[in-house]
DNA sequence: TTAGAGCCTG
DNA sequence: CAGGCTCTAA
């Protein structure tokens, strides 16, 4: 039988690794601190430090009320924060987080350094930038599912992270404090405010320009991300999101036509908001040249970050090149984040939006993989798409492909990930970036560049092969590389990580758990959960609602759905039913004697009708034992109707009480949400 | 009271 | 397939 487990390695060893593996199920990449981390190194590579020193030190408060603003709003939404927006609100949040308030608020007249406030400045832009880095995140909680205590103990973690950072690098600030904005110095480090070390200051330079660059393109994406959420909000949303847009344009300076903000002018308004309370410091008549100076810098940043993306450009590239010469324009242009973020929306949703390849030699080892991927181009795609509900969204390209049948149930083993490095935060944040917070994470760059778009799992995965999948990559995992190609996704799945198997329940309350994760949980059923739910009809017309808890991991429960469930289940019953009877009378009417010659084999009238009713498509090699409970069904009909009990007008109730003991076991491939 | 089955209808 | 309805068991 095609649904046979392979993978009896599955069970047994798996439970007992589940506990083991917990942790590491728990992705490092998706806790919400690790996509600090990238930024909290850039502040430790203090180009942000350097920048404000620098800044600090050259700009003038221009507009005191711009923090005033700044600070109201967020002291007016910092209890309702969870908008879309909430990359700027947070931003004010932060700019007057408690410890800075004590800084800048606690003595305005100047008792403390200017040290201090350079440092707060420091700290609120940093915030700025880390905030906007999480905030894809924080907008998948506009649905209004998550609860304010919930955001207010995200919140919080994140504030107290942050500020443990913050302290720890106090002292090193104070320490360099007054050496201008070469704060960021290794302690060895000679200073280099002289510049008599050239070649010290170059390589620091190229450093600093490397870390300026890799922000720049972050905080690119991040806002061409913003704009395009901002722009493909549902109506009711656009409202409230077009407030924060606007107070995030108004704090950032930041102009709509202008998809991507420069850093040093992002960081400029930032910082000329932020440094409003430094004003009557600063000597006016120094403010022109420190103008013209900070005009200097941003026209130098401007240059140098330019070249840096150029640079980077043909790094990418080049990196790219070499494993993909094969690759069409298309899809190399695909593989690099930059250029899929210049290519628009389009582009943007073409990989959460590219199918399955459903058509695809099933067997294929790790050296045809790429190659097989690379032969995937949109026009493969298949019905597979229907696979996961996406919100309003953004073009879909890749929806226009024919449908392509496959045998039933074909899946790519995700083997190919044990080549690739772990998952890294920025990974992890690009993937926001280009995806969106509603894809999957099938297609994390973790992955190949080659396969970035064309692999034919990189859309349909739910979470939890996903999780599995990002298990397999920081873990030991050199073998499974060749599998039957009639073997189904899951065995598949099962297969390739047979230590990373959980229920649904426990896959729930992980997603739940962590907000990344529960970007794969439906909101709602798709019709490839009705698919899984007329073939899990072959084994069972009668699942309990924990059942289907269990063998739909990939949906968010609550009563409604579970209702809808349930009612689909009574659906299918009903036709069920309905056919039987019809084909006991049938068989009545053509004068059957004996229920012995009723039988139902897969040839049957009868097996054709319901076969094309569950599984329409004809990919499911239907159980046998579907064949002998219909037969018995019908037999009970037939028994039932040529004994006139269908008088009665509950005679069907002692037919329904015999089925609903037929039921068999669901083969435990349903239980993986990737199954279909 | 609620969940779920079953029936009917669109 | 979903919605509305009744009925029943827990």
């Amino acid at each position: 039988m095609n649904l046979s487990l392979p993978d009896q390695n599955m069970h047994g060893s798996s439970e007992g690794c589940l506990e083991d593996d917990k942790p590491e199920l728990m992705l490092p990449c998706f806790r919400r601190n690790m996509y600090e981390e990238p930024l909290a190194s850039y502040s430790n590579g203090s180009i942000i430090s350097q920048l404000l020193r620098k800044t600090i030190h050259n700009k003038r408060p221009l507009d005191e009320n711009h923090f005033y603003l700044s600070g109201s709003v967020a002291a007016a939404d910092s209890g309702q924060e969870d908008q879309s927006s909430v990359s700027s609100k947070d931003s004010t949040v932060e700019a007057v987080s408690p410890s800075d308030r004590v800084s800048t608020g606690a003595s305005p007249e100047g008792e403390h350094p200017l040290a201090d406030h350079l440092q707060a400045k420091r700290a609120r832009v940093e915030n700025i930038i880390r905030v906007m880095a999480g905030s894809p995140n924080s907008r998948q909680y506009c649905d209004g599912e998550r609860s304010d205590a919930d955001a207010r103990e995200t919140r919080e973690a994140r504030e107290s992270y942050r500020e443990n950072k913050r302290k720890q690098r106090l002292p090193q600030h104070q320490e360099h404090g007054t050496a201008g904005w070469q704060m960021n110095k290794k302690p060895g480090g000679s200073s280099s405010s002289g510049g008599d070390n050239c070649s010290t200051k170059e390589e620091e330079c190229n450093k600093l320009k490397e870390q300026l660059h890799s922000m720049q393109r972050l905080l690119r994406q991040l806002q061409e991300k913003f704009l395009q959420v901002y722009s493909q909000e549902d109506p009711e949303y656009e409202a409230g999101d077009a407030a924060g847009l606007d107070s995030e344009h108004d704090v950032l300076g930041e102009s709509t036509d202008a998809c991507y903000i420069s850093p040093d002018e992002h960081f400029e308004t930032s910082s000329s908001a932020v440094t409003a309370n430094c004003k009557d410091r600063i000597n006016p008549a120094d403010y022109l040249v420190h103008q013209r100076e900070s005009q200097n810098l941003q026209a130098t940043l401007k240059q140098e970050l330019s070249k840096a993306v150029n640079d980077c450009i043909d790094r990418v590239f080049r990196r790219v090149s070499p494993t993909d010469m094969d690759m069409s324009p298309q899809q190399r242009v695909c593989s690099s984040p930059e250029m899929q973020i210049g290519l628009g929306a389009d582009t943007e949703s073409t990989p959460a939006d590219h199918p399955q390849a459903e058509d695809m030699p099933a067997k294929s080892g790790p050296s045809e993989y790429c190659e097989s991927s690379k032969a995937q181009t949109s026009q493969d795609q298949t019905e597979a798409l229907s696979l996961v509900v996406r919100k309003p969204p953004v073009t879909q390209v890749g929806s226009v492909t024919p449908a392509v049948k496959r045998p039933y149930p074909v899946h790519q083993a995700p083997f190919q990930f044990s080549y690739n490095p772990p998952l890294h935060e920025s990974h992890i944040l690009e993937h926001l970036l280009k995806y969106g917070p509603h894809s999957n994470f099938g297609a994390l760059p973790c992955m190949p560049p080659s396969m970035d778009r064309t692999s034919p799992d990189s859309v349909d995965l739910s979470w939890d092969a996903m999780a599995m999948r990002s298990k397999v990559t920081s873990s030991h995992f050199g073998h499974h590389h060749h599998r039957p190609s009639s073997m189904g996704a899951v065995a598949v799945d099962g297969l390739c990580l047979p230590h990373v198997k959980m229920e649904g329940g426990e896959l729930q309350s992980l997603a739940e758990r962590n907000p990344y994760m529960s970007l794969n949980i439906q909101e709602g059923l798709t019709p490839s959960h009705l698919k899984k739910a007329k073939l899990m009809f072959f084994y069972t017309r009668y699942p309990s609602s924990n059942v289907l808890k269990t063998f739909f991991p990939d949906v968010k429960f609550n009563r409604c759905i579970t209702s809808q469930l349930i009612k689909w289940f009574s659906n299918f019953r009903e036709f069920y039913y309905i056919q039987m009877e019809k084909f006991a009378r049938q068989a009545i009417a053509e004068g059957v004697r004996d229920v012995k010659d009723i039988t139902v084999s897969r040839d049957s009238e009868l097996f054709r009708a319901l076969n094309m009713h569950y599984n329409k498509a004809n990919d499911f090699h239907v159980p046998d034992r579907f064949l002998e409970v219909a037969e018995i069904t019908l037999h009970e009909f037939y028994n039932a109707i040529s004994s006139a009990k269908d008088s009665d007008s509950s005679w069907k109730k002692a037919i329904y009480k015999v089925i609903c003991k037929l039921d068999s076991e669901i083969p435990e491939e349903f239980k993986t949400s990737s199954y279909l």
